[in-house]
DNA sequence: GCGAACCTCACCAATATGGGGGAGGTCGGA
DNA sequence: TCCGACCTCCCCCATATTGGTGAGGTTCGC
């Protein structure tokens, strides 16, 4: 029920705003360890999924692991992942599919690394769209699975927001020179472009000549520091610049 | 503090769950107001940005207010959608940069609307690049505002996330028929091509031909109802397809 | 065993894009 | 008052993309 979640486990609070004072992505696993620990599950994971390029997780799965998902690379056909980041709502990890030949060896390979049989998972989405997740898991029978998530499961919620938060501030991914304004017409033509709308049409709507829309697509083009007009629009939908 | 977020105002818990029981937008705008008068702000709205269509928002805004926004297409020069769209973290109005002409002319008109001179956003990120916001307002000195902030503020972050749940679900978002499966290859061909590389270095790269990249480059765009490349890299970028 | 999905490759012609170059007018902030 | 940013428009030429068409082999689930 809702109200559980605004009465958490008194640990589990504590933690989170233990959470604020780490420094650094090391500091926050000590911190994550420590709730994993105090809410007795058996794993506690924080992962950036599309950093786009080093891996940014934290949590007590083991590194053989984290080592052995990556050699197989399972993110490509891990059910989690792909439930996260289509969704909003926290899911157990017994409601998906797994039918998949990949997706049973994950399961098995998942079982023989001792993750646990129960797992929940909340998506967490950020800007310029972020994905990430939060995973807790338990080894144990259904009864205390069901206590577990009763007692734990909407606080976490509110943890995986937190840690979220707090690793956006430390990889200082809010404070980015990646920033870019476009003007309001290099934002129509993208937007109408990312619409799948030909320059000829878009040029018509917007009451300008195709050379006007393509001196604004060039532009922004460039303001994004991109190759090609498709890199650019994909990285303006990436980056929320045009908003459809 | 964060210890606050885990024990706040009671009118707010009980709203909270309330909430659960929407089954429609209306519903969901009664709760909200109630919560309003609950903790005793000036309004309190949930707004989601870009639903591409028709507006979709709850909360206590007057209908002359949101008719005037809409008119003035405020949107465009917003401060507050600017830094909610690229932020995860709450913020207070007071922090943003009003110094444009049009940005100044909105203040004044909220003012005028008696919207409440003190402010706080929720940025609320969902899956496919989804955006919304929860904001409180409250007319009010700094004094009551400061406390107010402290009784409320982090509940109000745990208020946002059940909101947009909620609005998910009423407006079956994620229940979608858009949902489409591209095969591996179709994924690293759109992929690749996002990343702004031209198609002779894309097929280079997979280590096939330039006419096979062009088949899954098809075979995606049909799959995703696009017109041209460019539209289906921007809806592959904002389904969350496409991880980068 | 069969069928669907996936992976692979090729061709022609019309249209679109991109790299360069040129130009002028308006508005708002310092 | 001046300057930078924005908005507007044009040209040439080489390259890339797209709308069609054709084809065969492999794998996996029912």
């Amino acid at each position: 029920m809702l109200l559980e979640i605004l009465s958490p486990d008194d640990a589990v609070a504590a933690a989170i705003e233990d959470m604020d004072g780490a420094r650094s992505i090391p500091e926050l696993e000590t911190r994550i360890a420590q709730v994993r620990d105090e809410i007795r599950a058996t794993h506690l994971l924080y992962h950036w999924v599309n950093t786009g390029g080093e891996l940014v997780g934290a949590g007590t799965y083991t590194h053989a692991w984290r080592a052995h998902y990556m050699a197989e690379n399972f993110q490509a056909v891990d059910p989690v992942i792909r439930a996260a980041s289509q969704g909003f709502h926290a899911f157990e990890w017994a409601h998906l599919d797994w039918s998949g030949k990949r997706a049973q060896k994950l399961a098995a390979d998942a079982q023989r690394f001792s993750l646990g049989n129960n797992g929940l998972t909340i998506p967490i989405h950020g800007p310029r769209a972020q994905f990430a997740h939060l995973t807790v898991t338990l080894e144990g029978s259904q009864e205390d699975w069901d206590l577990f998530k009763d007692r734990t499961g909407r606080a976490l919620i509110l943890l995986g927001h937190f840690v979220n938060r707090k690793v956006l501030e430390v990889c200082g991914y809010l404070d980015t020179s990646e920033e870019v304004s476009l003007s309001p017409r290099e934002t129509d033509a993208l937007k109408y472009l990312a619409m799948g709308i030909s320059r000829a049409r878009v040029a018509d709507q917007l009451g300008i000549s195709e050379h006007t829309l393509r001196v604004y697509i060039e532009s922004a083009r460039h303001k994004l520091g991109a190759a090609n007009t498709t890199g650019a629009i994909a990285k303006a939908v990436r980056l929320g610049l045009i908003l459809t």
